[in-house]
DNA sequence: TCCTCTTACACCTTTGAATCGT
DNA sequence: AACGATTCAAAGGTGTAAGAGG
């Protein structure tokens, strides 16, 4: 709990100082961007975001909507969301909560969404929310459809990026920022595994109605080969209910269904559900404390830590990087921005805990480096070598070839920890990385597949 | 045996074309 | 002819349960 409210101090001070720092409007080392819809994010968050992937794609629930400000009106600019890995482990769900079941799996093909109304001038992107609704997750690595893939069992974390770009060809040599925000963090499954999430999202999602409502929740449960159980309901039934026990959904199969009570439930917990958990009902805490973090402030770090990406910029200034691993970085960062060509980059990567965990990390180094931005190098070879192509790429649907995702130069927006009262404001926040911050593992990830997908 | 994943299913919302009225 | 409102069917999103596979 201490830790939460720490969370909660620390954002309420970055709002401010983020708004303090937005006068100049448009200004572009203030753009800012806001989650919306925020409050269900922290919700979900709370109880341990789970993202349903499957081969033909889903799309995410919740899923992100964001707004920005600080742009220049009339210039364009290109959006764009990926999903980087929070950490390098594989997870499973274990005594009502989530335990590391080793490490990750290597990376599939990295993909990139691209807002659909890409390019469009600032003042498109200002004068309404940004959402990114038809974003569809897979776990399918041959998916041809565009969508991004991820491993199930993996903990990802959507990012965002602004880019200004009179139009596609020119992402890549264009100024970006990169946005994230902490409580968008998910595990990605291909059947849900905490109950509290599946009834959360069932409340929540208008395509689930047919699960919330009393009359049709109930015959929904029942409605696969399972009319026996209202003929004869204790076999099936009690079939039923034994698997509903050992899976833990204890409201599940009650009727009738009652929603406030259930979303009061999943949102505030009973005591009996909270005892064995954390303080904060996060299924995260118990597995943080085992194999993550050792004290509070390290879940703290954690979780401010696995924001942004930032990039590898090594390829071309591979002396730079000397400057990455400490903190004033990003405080000097304070543009926020830097162009393809020039800068050179913070290298957020991965929490320092967790990089150095004596992990068995066979292979982390070039190729589950999370939130690594490899795709500069790719982008550059890749580019050199078929320009015109590459950049016709650009608007293809689901061009193979897409160079977009292999920009390089992206920058941290800068993540700002989780925006507990209300929505998140990210800039750079200098002090968000606690003592010993690392900023090493940049190395290559060259060998990382390159395509990545715009989807529209 | 356990765990993860896939698939078919019924129910629901969203979308867009067709129709009608102004 | 143009525009807006309404209707309706198709498309597509949703979690569940059973079963396959490792």
């Amino acid at each position: 709990m201490q830790y939460i409210s720490e969370l909660r101090n620390t954002s309420s001070m970055m709002v401010s100082s983020t708004v303090s720092g937005a006068t100049d409007q448009y200004n572009q080392g203030h753009i800012t961007l806001i989650l919306e819809n925020s409050d269900l994010w922290k919700s979900f968050h709370e109880l341990g975001t789970e993202m349903i992937i499957t081969k033909p794609g889903r799309r995410m629930f919740p899923h992100c909507n964001v707004s920005v400000s600080g742009l220049l009106p009339y210039a364009k600019y290109v959006i764009m969301v990926d999903m980087v890995p929070v950490d390098n482990f594989r997870y499973k769900w274990n005594k009502e909560q989530w335990e590391v079941a080793g490490k990750a799996e290597p990376h599939p093909p990295c993909r990139t969404y691209i807002h659909p109304d890409s390019p469009a001038p600032g003042s498109h992107w200002m004068k309404q929310s940004i959402s990114f609704l038809k974003l569809k997750l897979t776990n399918n690595t041959l998916d041809q459809h565009g969508h991004i893939i991820l491993h199930s069992m993996h903990r990802y974390q959507p990012r965002f990026h602004v880019v200004q770009a009179d139009d596609l060809y020119s992402v890549r040599w264009s100024v970006f920022q990169t946005f994230s925000f902490a409580e968008t963090t998910f595990t990605s499954v291909t059947a849900y595994q905490n109950s509290k999430i599946t009834k959360l999202k069932i409340d929540h999602n208008p395509f689930a109605k047919g699960f919330r409502e009393e009359g049709t929740h109930g015959k929904r449960y029942r409605a696969n080969k399972s009319l026996a159980c209202l003929e004869n309901p204790t076999k099936k039934l009690r079939s039923t209910e034994k698997e509903t026990e050992s899976r833990s959904y204890p409201d599940f199969p009650r009727l009738p269904y009652d929603p406030q009570r259930e979303e009061q439930d999943a949102l505030m917990g009973t005591k009996e559900e909270l005892v064995p958990q954390d303080e904060h009902m996060s299924p995260w805490g118990g597995e943080q404390d085992q194999n993550l973090h050792n004290e509070t402030a390290m879940d703290f770090c954690s979780s401010e830590q696995m924001v942004p990406g930032q990039v590898t910029y090594h390829f071309y200034r591979p002396a730079e990087f000397g400057r990455m691993p400490s903190p004033p970085s990003c405080q000097d960062d304070s543009v926020d921005r830097h162009s393809f060509e020039s800068r050179a980059t913070d290298v957020a990567t991965v929490p320092d805990q967790e990089i150095t965990r004596p992990l068995p990390a066979v292979g982390m180094g070039s190729q589950c480096r999370p939130l690594d931005f490899s795709m500069s190098q790719n982008m550059s070879v890749s580019s050199k070598n078929k320009p015109g192509q590459r950049t016709h790429s650009l608007y293809g649907h689901y061009n193979t070839e897409q160079p977009l995702s292999q920009w390089s130069g992206v920058i941290s927006g800068q993540y700002s920890g989780p925006t507990y009262p209300h929505s998140h404001h990210v800039t750079a926040e200098p002090g968000m990385h606690p003592p010993g911050y690392h900023h090493g593992n940049v190395a290559d990830w060259s060998q990382y597949p390159l395509f990545s997908y715009s989807c529209w």
